[in-house]
DNA sequence: AAACATTTGTCCGTATGTATA
DNA sequence: ATATACATACGGACAAATGTT
C-alpha cells in the first residue's frame, strides 16, 4: 500500500534515521519545509531531538531521492519545484508504470483482477461524491496493485521515489480525476485480462501523462 | 561519459564518502567484494584507512542504489546476483533508454546528430576489429549522447543506476555486439531525425531487449 | 542459559572549510 | 583583506543489540 510512504507511522523500533527521514520528507511534502529552505544539521537535531549523526545520514538518503540538494561542505536546502519539473517527472513514471502494466499480465490471477475492478468501483464512488483526496487515495492503490503484481524490485523502488515527488507537486492542487479516469481503468483491466500488452502500455501511458495538461491548465488559471 | 561512474577516479577534492562509495562500487563490480559477502564497518574503515563514518554513509547510498543489502541493527551484505536478475533489470531500462530517444528529438540538433553518426561510425570498426570490450565502451556513449540529449535528471539518474547493475552482470561475461546493432543505431538515428518518436521507442526497446536472449544463451553455454 | 565477543547505532568533540561583517 | 562566526566532515567513545560459545 503506498501511503505508508508519508504518513509517517512512526514504528519506534525503526534505527532513528529512518524515523528522521520519514519526519523529514512528511515535512517536505506537507510543506512545512518549504521549497530553497535551508536545512542545518545542528537546527535540526535540536527540533527533533536527536543527535547529528541520523539527521546527516537521512539528510543524504533524502538527496540521493531528491528531495534535498546537498552542496558538500556548504550546505543543503529543500530542492525547489517549478512548474516545469511536473514535465520531467510524468514521461518516466507513465512509462514505467505503463511497462508494470505489460510485465504484469504474466503474473495475472483472477484474485488480482478481481481486486482491481473492486477498487476501480470505489474509485468511482469516491469521483462520484467528489472526494477529490479519497479518489486520489484509491488511484494510488489501484496502480501499486498493477506494480506489485509485476513483482520488479527495480520498477518498484523508482517508482516509489518519482510517486513522491508527483505527490509533492500535487499535494496543494487538487487533482481533477475525472470519469474519464474510471473508463481508463476499466479499459486497463479488460486489456490486461485479454493479455494484450502492447495495447495496455498505450492505455497506461495516456492515462498518465494526461495528468501533465490538467496541471499545466489548472496552474495556470491559479496562478 | 559513462564510464566516470566506475573507474574511480578519486578526485581528492571530495567528501570522503564519495571517494569510498567509488572505490567500494568499483570493488563489488569487479567482484572483489563478491556477492553475498557481508561487509563490517570497522573491518572497511581499517582497510581503507578511514573511519567509520564515511563507511556507515557511503554503505547507506549503496543500499539505495541496491548494491548492498542492510539489515538494520545486524549487518550489511552485497547484493546477490542470480540470472534472473538480468531480466528484472533489462525492461526498466529499454523502456527509460527508449523513452530518452522519443524526448531527445526535440532537443536535437545537427551537431548531435553528427556526434551520433560519427560514434557509431567508431561502434561498427570496433565491432569489425572484434575489440568487444572497446566496442561495449563505444555503446554505452552512443547511448549516453540520447540520454543527455533528453534532459531529463530524473531518466539520468534512474539510468545511471540500472546501467551499473547491468555493468555487473555483464562485466565478465564478454558481450556479443553484433553487427546488428549497427544497422539499429544507424536505425535510431534515422528515425530520430525523421522526429518519428513512435517507432524509434519500438526499435530502441527491441535494440535493448535483445541482450536479454543473448545473456540467457551465453550463461547456458558456459555453465 | 548466560556471559562473551562483535557489530551496529548514536552522540559529541574537534578540525577544516565557508560565508559574512 | 582579516577576523569572526558558523556549518559541515570526520573521528572516536559509548551504549545497545546481535549471535555465539
Amino acid at each position: 500500500m503506498a501511503y505508508h510512504e508519508f504518513d509517517a507511522k512512526v514504528d519506534e523500533l525503526l534505527p532513528l534515521r529512518d524515523v528522521v527521514y520519514k519526519k523529514l520528507r512528511r515535512a517536505i511534502l506537507l510543506e512545512e519545509l518549504k521549497a530553497g529552505e535551508r536545512l542545518t544539521e545542528i537546527h535540526l537535531a535540536d527540533k527533533l531531538g536527536v543527535s547529528r549523526t541520523p539527521i546527516r545520514e537521512s539528510l543524504q538518503l533524502l538527496e540521493v531521492r531528491g528531495f534535498v540538494q546537498m552542496f558538500p561542505g556548504k550546505a543543503t536546502q529543500v530542492t525547489e519545484v517549478d512548474r516545469e519539473t511536473i514535465s520531467d517527472l510524468l514521461p518516466p513514471l507513465a512509462a514505467l508504470q505503463a511497462l508494470s502494466a505489460e510485465l504484469s499480465i504474466q503474473n495475472l490471477t483472477d484474485n488480482i483482477i478481481k481486486k482491481l475492478r473492486d477498487t476501480n468501483k470505489r474509485f468511482a464512488r469516491a469521483v462520484e461524491k467528489e472526494d477529490y483526496f479519497q479518489a486520489l487515495k484509491i488511484d494510488e492503490k489501484f496502480h501499486q496493485i498493477i506494480v506489485d503484481t509485476a513483482e520488479n524490485p527495480y520498477i518498484s523502488s523508482m517508482l516509489v521515489s518519482l510517486q513522491a515527488h508527483v505527490r509533492r507537486l500535487f499535494f496543494h492542487n487538487s487533482i481533477i480525476l475525472t470519469s474519464q479516469s474510471i473508463t481508463e481503468h476499466e479499459q486497463i483491466i479488460d486489456l490486461m485480462s485479454a493479455r494484450d500488452g502492447e495495447q495496455v502500455t498505450k492505455v497506461m501511458r495516456e492515462n498518465w501523462l494526461r495528468a501533465i495538461e490538467e496541471f499545466h491548465s489548472v496552474k495556470r488559471v491559479n496562478s
